[in-house]
DNA sequence: TCCTTAATGGAATTGAAGTTCCGTTAAAAT
DNA sequence: ATTTTAACGGAACTTCAATTCCATTAAGGA
């Protein structure tokens, strides 16, 4: 068989090819807010993007192949750390942008299917983590500003902070399955501030 | 054709039925153990389990209805919460309860594949919501029982509690897909119950 | 013990997802 | 403008999960 592949597209990006990409991502959101990750096929993509099915498997491979593309382009779409010279405002915008993240028709429809797509798939799983873990690191960058300041004690670890500003949200959407609404994220934020100006962020020095 | 079905197996429950479905449950947690949720086929667990498929199309009508069943026994067997008379450990006990049910080899196969079922099947996410729901309610006891000793500020809310124990196990689990370890567990005893301590988990008054 | 019929299981059928074949189209180089 | 060949696309083919059919087995009541 023809590979699931990175070969084809790359020789000759322009015209066509690009054009073709575009109609089949654009295809891939529309049928995952409309199907959902479980209800997306290859057939309806294709055939939604108005281009032949041949085309999508061999460029994507697969579903999963498909919803990893979308995400690596939102990887690249992600924006800077916000920076309002306040701890309690940066939590809280990234705490709403994660609300966004997860409730957006559009916007969420997409995270939620790559975030099933990962359960059965490595490809995916691996483009969510890299997705992920980049943002940590993003916006790890506004705790150590705060403890520059002052705000919170020396040594809190900014990566776990962000980490428990998502954590419950996430919980609601994908273990409990509860509405995630607006209130959850202040409540989010309120919670893990607590937790790290009490130190409990402050990781154990492990360097000699 | 058959219905998907609770029909079969109720009215002659006896002898045959029960062997039937101890050994295809038992066939489904051996899959699922060896090739997860989308590895998952009627066809090999009917084989494994020595049966015919009919009877598991009959019976479960899906992979998803398969789970469910597995996870409705699985909340039969919840135990009661900890009662140490020290928060702290109620809720390490909590912490480690779940670390074992995602890390543990049979039973955490098993959740792990309820949850990637969750994410396309509606059946199976509602029977874990209710496992979750349940427990979260059976252990947010042991906050109650904290609060009247004075261990934690009147109008904690335990099934907030609860849930911020475990929601950071979940997330390392499902979105970055990091190990989950032992001191993930214990850190999230320990910046859950800082927060409470601050009194973060304090619901406002909503009666008049 | 015998009878009724619930429940099972082997085998054939269906159908949709995935794959391959090969001719056609159009980038990009000359 | 011409040539080369990357990339596309229609259609036939393959594969395997899901479904249906019907004969067989054995619970549970008389």
């Amino acid at each position: 068989m023809d590979q699931p592949s990175r070969s084809a597209g790359t020789v000759r990006p322009g015209g066509r090819t690009a054009r073709v990409r575009a109609a089949v991502m654009e295809a891939t959101q529309d049928e995952l807010v409309e199907h959902g990750f479980h209800g997306l096929t290859m057939d309806q993509v294709a055939a939604r993007a108005g281009v032949g099915k041949t085309t999508v498997y061999r460029r994507w491979g697969s579903r999963a192949g498909l919803v990893t593309d979308l995400m690596t382009e939102l990887a690249n779409q992600s924006t800077p750390h916000a920076d309002t010279g306040d701890v309690e405002e940066d939590l809280r915008a990234n705490a709403l942008s994660v609300l966004g993240a997860i409730t957006d028709g559009r916007l969420g429809a997409t995270f939620q299917a790559v975030i099933a797509a990962a359960t059965c798939d490595e490809q995916a799983a691996g483009a969510l983590r890299v997705f992920y873990l980049r943002r940590i690191e993003e916006w790890a960058g506004v705790v150590d500003l705060a403890v520059k300041r002052g705000e919170l004690p020396e040594g809190t670890d900014g990566g776990e902070v962000i980490r428990a500003i998502s954590a419950p949200l996430y919980y609601r959407l994908v273990i409990t399955r509860e509405p995630v609404t607006r209130a959850d994220a202040e409540r989010s934020v309120a919670r893990t501030l607590a937790a790290a100006r009490a130190g409990a962020f402050v990781m154990p020095e492990t360097a000699p």
